[in-house]
DNA sequence: CCCCAGGCTTTTC
DNA sequence: GAAAAGCATGGG
């Protein structure tokens, strides 16, 4: 049964570039009805499309979700609870005014609580490569492992997969996995020992404290899995865990601290020191509960405003 | 041909 | 300790 909505929401949201900024390489539009976003979430298939800057038009056909929770459900996901004024602090503008100038369209940015066992897997596909071929990869995952499922929009059937469980990545032959992970068969061996880590019960998401430990704990907790190193472990904190205080650093935050903070230490290369360094360094002008939310408008700002990318 | 992409691990000084 | 090489592929 399809079920349709429409939520409005207190602040502005810029829907497209929020799924689309790199956190989920999950999304994808429809050529038919480009305006239209399909994914699964949880298991359930949704649509979601913008109407107006605080509207939101969603659809499932799922039961999975009880459908009269959908927008509460919607809402999490796209983290509308967090107030934009809690993003940066207010001594923030006037002291980087031309930046926040070029930042201001990116505020109504949107970070996404996304499941964490998809983004640790997401983002162990991500190391040294190209945002295309991390897509590539994602979504290779997906079909090659993934349950199939159905959307229903305007009468026509889309055909998507699910995310695999853990279980079903667990039990696979990193050999074969390895044409999933652009031919890295390390990288593929890798994923496999974490989704065994997850199905085994050795990393549990849902442990408590999981989402209150402090950060240096919980990024040297994830850190005991092969490839996971700093950045990754900040990432599935972000992403996965709701922990908007969580900071990764790439080469493109490197590249904007040093650009539009004058941050010296980002002239070094990114060693587990120089890191370390970096993150407190970004503490000092941003608000620490939520240095990796204005951490990601950020870098979303710096790809698409500097390096003038298009694809992302 | 080079260098760079949402890095991490191993080896070498 | 810090630096360098290896991993893999596509695009500029």
């Amino acid at each position: 049964m399809l079920y349709k909505e429409v939520i409005r929401i207190n602040n502005e949201i810029n829907l497209k570039d929020s799924l689309f900024s790199g956190q989920s390489f999950l999304w994808i539009i429809d050529t038919d009805r480009p305006e239209y976003y399909v994914s699964v979430i949880g298991r359930s298939p949704v649509v979601l499309r913008q109407i107006s800057d605080n509207t939101l038009e969603i659809q499932s056909t799922s039961n999975t979700v009880r459908n009269r929770l959908l927008p509460d459900f919607i809402s999490n996901y796209l983290s509308l609870d967090i107030d934009h004024k809690y993003i940066f602090s207010e001594h923030f503008p006037p002291l980087y005014q031309e930046l926040w100038k070029i930042l201001g369209d990116y505020l109504s940015l949107r970070i996404l609580r996304q499941d964490p066992f998809e983004t640790m897997i997401s983002f162990m596909c991500a190391q040294g490569i190209g945002m295309h071929l991390i897509r590539k990869q994602v979504s290779m995952i997906q079909q090659c492992y993934g349950e199939k499922t159905f959307i229903t929009l305007a009468g026509k059937e889309i055909p998507l997969h699910i995310f695999p469980t853990p279980e079903r990545l667990a039990a696979v032959d990193p050999l074969a996995f390895s044409i999933c992970t652009n031919n890295n068969r390390i990288r593929a061996s890798n994923i496999v020992l974490a989704a065994q880590g997850v199905a085994e019960g050795r990393i549990n998401f849902d442990h408590p404290g999981m989402r209150e430990l402090p950060l240096s704990e919980l990024r040297n907790t994830l850190c005991q899995n092969r490839g996971i190193g700093f950045k990754i472990a900040d990432c599935i904190a972000l992403f996965g865990l709701g922990r908007f205080d969580a900071f990764p650093i790439d080469t493109h935050v490197k590249q904007y601290l040093e650009k539009w903070f004058n941050s010296t230490t980002a002239l070094r290369s990114l060693t587990p020191a120089s890191y370390l360094a970096l993150d407190a360094e970004a503490r000092t002008f941003l608000n620490p509960d939520f240095a990796g939310y204005a951490g990601h408008i950020l870098f979303h700002c710096w790809r698409k405003e500097v390096k003038k990318l298009r694809s992302f």
